[in-house]
DNA sequence: ATTTTCCTTTACGTAAACGTCAACCTTGAT
DNA sequence: ATCAAGGTTGACGTTTACGTAAAGGAAAAT
Protein backbone atom coordinates (compact mmCIF):
# COMPACT_ATOMS: atom_id res chain seq x y z
CA UNK A 1 0.00 0.00 0.00
CA UNK A 2 3.24 2.20 0.66
CA UNK A 3 3.87 4.34 -2.71
CA UNK A 4 7.87 2.89 -2.79
CA UNK A 5 8.95 5.76 -5.23
CA UNK A 6 12.58 6.57 -4.40
CA UNK A 7 12.28 10.09 -3.96
CA UNK A 8 15.28 12.81 -4.63
CA UNK A 9 16.80 13.86 -1.71
CA UNK A 10 19.34 16.70 -0.73
CA UNK A 11 22.18 17.59 1.58
CA UNK A 12 22.30 21.12 3.71
CA UNK A 13 24.48 22.54 0.99
CA UNK A 14 22.18 21.68 -1.83
CA UNK A 15 19.43 23.80 -0.40
CA UNK A 16 21.71 26.64 0.72
CA UNK A 17 23.20 26.50 -3.05
CA UNK A 18 19.61 26.73 -4.70
CA UNK A 19 18.17 29.24 -2.65
CA UNK A 20 21.32 31.42 -2.04
CA UNK A 21 21.36 31.03 1.74
CA UNK A 22 23.78 29.99 4.44
CA UNK A 23 23.42 26.43 6.20
CA UNK A 24 23.07 28.49 9.46
CA UNK A 25 19.87 29.88 8.21
CA UNK A 26 18.53 26.30 7.15
CA UNK A 27 19.30 24.99 10.54
CA UNK A 28 17.99 27.64 12.17
CA UNK A 29 14.64 27.21 10.43
CA UNK A 30 14.64 23.90 11.54
CA UNK A 31 15.11 24.99 14.95
CA UNK A 32 12.37 27.39 15.09
CA UNK A 33 10.03 24.60 13.90
CA UNK A 34 9.59 25.21 9.90
CA UNK A 35 11.99 21.86 9.05
CA UNK A 36 11.98 18.66 10.06
CA UNK A 37 14.50 17.17 7.60
CA UNK A 38 15.19 13.14 8.27
CA UNK A 39 18.79 11.79 9.76
CA UNK A 40 21.43 9.54 8.57
CA UNK A 41 23.18 9.34 11.39
CA UNK A 42 23.32 12.92 12.70
CA UNK A 43 23.93 14.44 9.19
CA UNK A 44 20.43 16.04 7.62
CA UNK A 45 18.78 14.56 4.82
CA UNK A 46 16.40 16.62 2.95
CA UNK A 47 12.99 15.54 1.20
CA UNK A 48 11.17 17.26 -1.83
CA UNK A 49 8.76 18.36 0.85
CA UNK A 50 11.47 19.97 2.72
CA UNK A 51 12.73 22.04 -0.03
CA UNK A 52 8.93 22.76 -0.98
CA UNK A 53 8.74 24.09 3.21
CA UNK A 54 12.00 25.59 2.77
CA UNK A 55 10.69 27.80 -0.48
CA UNK A 56 7.81 28.87 0.64
CA UNK A 57 9.19 29.78 3.94
CA UNK A 58 11.65 32.25 1.97
CA UNK A 59 8.74 33.63 -0.33
CA UNK A 60 6.78 34.23 3.22
CA UNK A 61 9.99 36.34 4.18
CA UNK A 62 9.70 37.99 0.56
CA UNK A 63 6.15 39.32 1.47
CA UNK A 64 7.00 40.56 5.33
CA UNK A 65 5.77 36.84 6.82
CA UNK A 66 7.97 36.49 10.14
CA UNK A 67 9.34 32.35 10.75
CA UNK A 68 6.46 32.08 13.36
CA UNK A 69 3.61 33.22 11.28
CA UNK A 70 4.98 31.21 8.20
CA UNK A 71 5.23 28.07 10.94
CA UNK A 72 1.97 28.56 12.00
CA UNK A 73 0.68 28.44 8.58
CA UNK A 74 2.36 25.21 8.15
CA UNK A 75 0.85 23.57 11.46
CA UNK A 76 -2.55 24.58 10.86
CA UNK A 77 -2.57 23.26 6.88
CA UNK A 78 -0.78 20.47 8.27
CA UNK A 79 -3.59 19.48 10.78
CA UNK A 80 -6.25 20.60 8.54
CA UNK A 81 -7.43 17.07 7.57
CA UNK A 82 -8.14 16.10 11.70
CA UNK A 83 -8.53 19.78 12.37
CA UNK A 84 -12.20 20.44 15.07
CA UNK A 85 -14.16 23.11 14.26
CA UNK A 86 -12.61 25.46 16.38
CA UNK A 87 -9.28 25.24 14.78
CA UNK A 88 -10.70 25.22 11.62
CA UNK A 89 -12.57 28.63 11.90
CA UNK A 90 -9.41 30.05 13.45
CA UNK A 91 -7.43 28.81 10.43
CA UNK A 92 -10.19 30.64 7.99
CA UNK A 93 -9.64 33.34 9.99
CA UNK A 94 -6.33 33.63 10.06
CA UNK A 95 -6.35 33.05 6.25
CA UNK A 96 -8.53 35.99 5.43
CA UNK A 97 -6.58 38.36 7.68
CA UNK A 98 -3.90 36.75 5.07
CA UNK A 99 -5.60 38.21 2.17
CA UNK A 100 -6.59 40.94 3.01
CA UNK A 101 -2.72 42.01 4.03
CA UNK A 102 -1.55 40.46 0.18
CA UNK A 103 -4.41 42.96 -1.32
CA UNK A 104 -3.39 45.60 0.86
CA UNK A 105 0.43 44.63 -0.30
CA UNK A 106 -0.92 44.31 -3.82
CA UNK A 107 -1.82 47.91 -4.11
CA UNK A 108 0.99 49.51 -2.64
CA UNK A 109 3.14 47.97 -5.05
CA UNK A 110 1.05 48.80 -8.03
CA UNK A 111 1.60 52.37 -6.35
CA UNK A 112 5.01 52.38 -5.92
CA UNK A 113 5.62 50.53 -9.53
CA UNK A 114 4.06 53.74 -11.01
CA UNK A 115 6.24 56.27 -8.50
CA UNK A 116 9.22 54.48 -9.42
CA UNK A 117 8.42 55.04 -13.23
CA UNK A 118 8.16 58.54 -12.86
CA UNK A 119 10.82 58.62 -10.97
CA UNK A 120 12.92 56.89 -13.53
CA UNK A 121 11.38 58.87 -16.36
CA UNK A 122 12.53 62.22 -13.75
CA UNK A 123 16.27 61.05 -13.85
CA UNK A 124 16.62 59.98 -17.45
CA UNK A 125 15.42 63.67 -18.10
CA UNK A 126 17.86 65.09 -15.76
CA UNK A 127 20.07 63.17 -17.25
CA UNK A 128 19.85 64.07 -20.52
CA UNK A 129 19.76 67.41 -19.30
CA UNK A 130 22.58 67.25 -17.50
CA UNK A 131 24.73 65.53 -20.41
CA UNK A 132 23.62 68.65 -23.09
CA UNK A 133 25.06 71.03 -20.51
CA UNK A 134 28.20 69.06 -20.25
CA UNK A 135 28.44 68.98 -24.12
CA UNK A 136 27.92 72.58 -24.82
CA UNK A 137 30.63 72.97 -21.79
CA UNK A 138 33.34 71.20 -23.48
CA UNK A 139 32.63 72.49 -26.98
CA UNK A 140 32.38 76.26 -25.77
CA UNK A 141 34.14 76.95 -22.69
CA UNK A 142 34.17 80.32 -22.02
CA UNK A 143 33.11 80.90 -18.49
CA UNK A 144 36.69 78.91 -16.89
CA UNK A 145 36.68 80.74 -13.66
CA UNK A 146 39.44 79.76 -11.13
CA UNK B 1 7.81 84.88 -5.62
CA UNK B 2 7.26 82.56 -2.16
CA UNK B 3 3.87 81.18 -2.19
CA UNK B 4 2.47 81.94 0.99
CA UNK B 5 -0.12 79.66 1.85
CA UNK B 6 -1.04 78.71 4.95
CA UNK B 7 -0.42 75.24 5.68
CA UNK B 8 -1.86 72.61 8.03
CA UNK B 9 0.70 71.07 10.51
CA UNK B 10 0.59 68.36 12.84
CA UNK B 11 1.50 67.29 16.10
CA UNK B 12 3.12 64.31 17.00
CA UNK B 13 0.13 62.36 18.43
CA UNK B 14 -1.25 63.55 14.94
CA UNK B 15 0.60 61.52 13.01
CA UNK B 16 0.72 58.65 15.43
CA UNK B 17 -2.85 58.36 15.64
CA UNK B 18 -3.34 58.74 12.04
CA UNK B 19 -1.13 56.19 10.92
CA UNK B 20 -1.08 53.99 14.11
CA UNK B 21 2.32 54.05 15.44
CA UNK B 22 3.52 55.13 18.41
CA UNK B 23 5.91 58.42 18.30
CA UNK B 24 8.49 57.20 19.49
CA UNK B 25 8.32 55.21 16.05
CA UNK B 26 8.04 58.78 14.56
CA UNK B 27 11.03 60.27 16.59
CA UNK B 28 12.91 57.09 15.78
CA UNK B 29 12.51 57.65 11.92
CA UNK B 30 13.98 61.05 12.30
CA UNK B 31 16.51 59.57 14.26
CA UNK B 32 17.37 57.80 11.37
CA UNK B 33 17.15 60.91 8.61
CA UNK B 34 14.13 60.10 7.69
CA UNK B 35 11.93 63.21 8.84
CA UNK B 36 12.58 66.71 9.62
CA UNK B 37 9.78 68.15 11.40
CA UNK B 38 9.75 71.98 12.49
CA UNK B 39 10.08 73.18 15.38
CA UNK B 40 8.27 75.56 17.81
CA UNK B 41 10.42 75.89 20.95
CA UNK B 42 11.88 72.04 21.22
CA UNK B 43 7.93 71.11 20.23
CA UNK B 44 7.89 69.56 16.46
CA UNK B 45 5.53 70.38 14.13
CA UNK B 46 5.11 68.55 11.38
CA UNK B 47 4.03 70.03 7.61
CA UNK B 48 2.01 67.65 4.71
CA UNK B 49 5.76 67.48 2.99
CA UNK B 50 6.93 65.31 6.58
CA UNK B 51 3.37 63.37 6.82
CA UNK B 52 3.99 61.95 3.29
CA UNK B 53 7.14 61.24 4.19
CA UNK B 54 5.53 59.38 7.08
CA UNK B 55 3.61 57.54 4.99
CA UNK B 56 5.90 56.62 2.32
CA UNK B 57 8.11 55.52 5.10
CA UNK B 58 5.59 53.13 6.30
CA UNK B 59 4.62 51.25 3.33
CA UNK B 60 8.20 51.26 2.30
CA UNK B 61 8.39 48.80 5.20
CA UNK B 62 5.02 46.87 4.43
CA UNK B 63 6.77 46.44 1.18
CA UNK B 64 9.82 45.31 2.72
CA UNK B 65 12.26 48.25 2.51
CA UNK B 66 14.88 48.66 5.79
CA UNK B 67 14.65 52.34 6.97
CA UNK B 68 18.08 53.04 4.87
CA UNK B 69 16.47 52.00 2.14
CA UNK B 70 13.40 54.44 2.45
CA UNK B 71 16.30 57.36 3.72
CA UNK B 72 18.28 56.54 0.78
CA UNK B 73 15.83 57.24 -1.99
CA UNK B 74 14.18 59.84 -0.33
CA UNK B 75 17.84 61.81 -0.42
CA UNK B 76 18.13 60.58 -4.10
CA UNK B 77 15.42 61.82 -5.56
CA UNK B 78 15.71 65.28 -3.83
CA UNK B 79 19.14 65.69 -5.25
CA UNK B 80 17.48 64.54 -8.59
CA UNK B 81 17.57 67.89 -9.55
CA UNK B 82 21.24 69.24 -9.08
CA UNK B 83 22.56 65.31 -9.45
CA UNK B 84 25.37 65.04 -11.64
CA UNK B 85 25.20 62.57 -14.23
CA UNK B 86 27.17 59.58 -11.88
CA UNK B 87 24.56 60.47 -9.19
CA UNK B 88 21.88 60.14 -11.72
CA UNK B 89 22.82 56.56 -13.40
CA UNK B 90 23.16 55.56 -9.77
CA UNK B 91 19.81 56.66 -9.11
CA UNK B 92 18.62 54.80 -12.22
CA UNK B 93 20.36 51.51 -11.18
CA UNK B 94 18.53 51.89 -7.86
CA UNK B 95 15.40 52.21 -9.21
CA UNK B 96 15.29 49.57 -11.75
CA UNK B 97 16.63 47.18 -8.98
CA UNK B 98 13.51 48.30 -6.76
CA UNK B 99 11.73 47.51 -9.99
CA UNK B 100 12.83 44.10 -10.05
CA UNK B 101 12.29 43.53 -6.59
CA UNK B 102 8.68 44.78 -7.09
CA UNK B 103 7.91 42.23 -9.66
CA UNK B 104 9.12 39.79 -8.19
CA UNK B 105 7.11 40.50 -5.05
CA UNK B 106 4.35 40.54 -7.47
CA UNK B 107 4.34 37.37 -8.44
CA UNK B 108 4.95 35.72 -5.16
CA UNK B 109 1.69 37.54 -3.75
CA UNK B 110 -0.38 36.47 -6.76
CA UNK B 111 0.97 32.84 -6.19
CA UNK B 112 0.44 33.17 -2.43
CA UNK B 113 -3.03 34.64 -2.99
CA UNK B 114 -3.96 31.18 -4.89
CA UNK B 115 -2.44 29.47 -2.24
CA UNK B 116 -4.79 30.78 0.29
CA UNK B 117 -7.37 30.68 -2.08
CA UNK B 118 -6.95 26.85 -2.15
CA UNK B 119 -6.42 26.17 1.64
CA UNK B 120 -9.28 28.30 2.61
CA UNK B 121 -11.91 26.23 0.01
CA UNK B 122 -10.05 23.23 1.15
CA UNK B 123 -10.63 24.37 5.10
CA UNK B 124 -14.12 25.01 3.96
CA UNK B 125 -14.56 21.41 3.10
CA UNK B 126 -13.57 20.13 6.51
CA UNK B 127 -15.59 22.39 8.16
CA UNK B 128 -18.43 20.96 6.32
CA UNK B 129 -17.53 17.70 7.11
CA UNK B 130 -17.00 18.20 10.82
CA UNK B 131 -20.10 19.87 11.13
CA UNK B 132 -21.91 16.41 9.37
CA UNK B 133 -20.00 14.14 11.17
CA UNK B 134 -21.00 16.21 14.25
CA UNK B 135 -24.39 16.30 13.56
CA UNK B 136 -24.68 12.60 13.01
CA UNK B 137 -23.24 11.88 16.56
CA UNK B 138 -25.86 13.94 18.05
CA UNK B 139 -28.93 11.99 16.57
CA UNK B 140 -27.81 8.96 16.76
CA UNK B 141 -25.40 8.21 19.58
CA UNK B 142 -24.77 4.84 19.93
CA UNK B 143 -20.95 4.42 19.97
CA UNK B 144 -20.61 6.64 23.39
CA UNK B 145 -17.34 4.80 25.15
CA UNK B 146 -16.35 5.83 28.64
C1' DA C 1 48.13 8.16 7.02
C1' DT C 2 46.76 12.58 6.75
C1' DT C 3 44.66 16.26 4.75
C1' DT C 4 40.41 18.16 2.81
C1' DT C 5 35.70 18.48 2.63
C1' DC C 6 31.29 18.30 4.69
C1' DC C 7 28.76 17.84 8.32
C1' DT C 8 27.52 18.48 13.43
C1' DT C 9 26.41 21.08 18.07
C1' DT C 10 27.07 24.90 21.25
C1' DA C 11 27.35 29.41 22.16
C1' DC C 12 28.22 34.16 22.06
C1' DG C 13 27.65 38.42 18.94
C1' DT C 14 24.96 41.65 16.14
C1' DA C 15 21.94 44.89 13.32
C1' DA C 16 17.35 46.75 12.81
C1' DA C 17 13.43 48.70 14.76
C1' DC C 18 11.48 49.93 18.02
C1' DG C 19 9.58 49.37 23.57
C1' DT C 20 9.96 51.12 27.96
C1' DC C 21 11.17 53.67 31.68
C1' DA C 22 13.05 58.01 33.84
C1' DA C 23 13.35 62.72 34.47
C1' DC C 24 12.20 66.86 32.96
C1' DC C 25 9.56 71.23 30.42
C1' DT C 26 5.22 73.86 29.47
C1' DT C 27 0.82 75.14 29.12
C1' DG C 28 -3.99 75.40 29.51
C1' DA C 29 -7.67 74.14 32.88
C1' DT C 30 -9.45 74.02 37.59
C1' DA D 1 -1.06 77.54 42.50
C1' DT D 2 -1.20 73.10 40.99
C1' DC D 3 -2.14 69.56 38.18
C1' DA D 4 -3.13 66.79 34.22
C1' DA D 5 -2.03 66.36 29.27
C1' DG D 6 1.06 66.48 26.04
C1' DG D 7 5.86 67.32 24.61
C1' DT D 8 11.17 66.57 25.12
C1' DT D 9 15.78 64.00 25.59
C1' DG D 10 18.51 60.21 27.14
C1' DA D 11 19.43 55.53 27.84
C1' DC D 12 18.96 50.82 28.51
C1' DG D 13 16.02 46.53 27.12
C1' DT D 14 13.97 43.36 23.68
C1' DT D 15 12.77 40.60 19.63
C1' DT D 16 13.85 38.64 15.16
C1' DA D 17 16.87 36.48 12.20
C1' DC D 18 20.55 35.24 11.55
C1' DG D 19 26.51 35.80 11.63
C1' DT D 20 30.53 34.01 13.40
C1' DA D 21 33.75 31.40 15.60
C1' DA D 22 35.10 27.08 18.29
C1' DA D 23 35.57 22.31 18.61
C1' DG D 24 34.83 18.17 16.88
C1' DG D 25 33.02 13.62 13.96
C1' DA D 26 33.15 11.01 9.45
C1' DA D 27 34.14 10.12 4.98
C1' DA D 28 36.56 10.82 0.68
C1' DA D 29 40.63 12.13 -1.82
C1' DT D 30 45.72 12.28 -2.09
Amino acid sequence: MNKQVKVRTFSISDLAKEFDVTTRTIRFYEQQGLLNPARQGQTRIYSPKDRVRLMLTLRGKRLGFSLAESKELFDMYDSTTQGNEKQLLYMLDILSKKQADMRQQLSDIQRLQKELDIAESRCQDALVKVRQRDKKKASSPERKVG
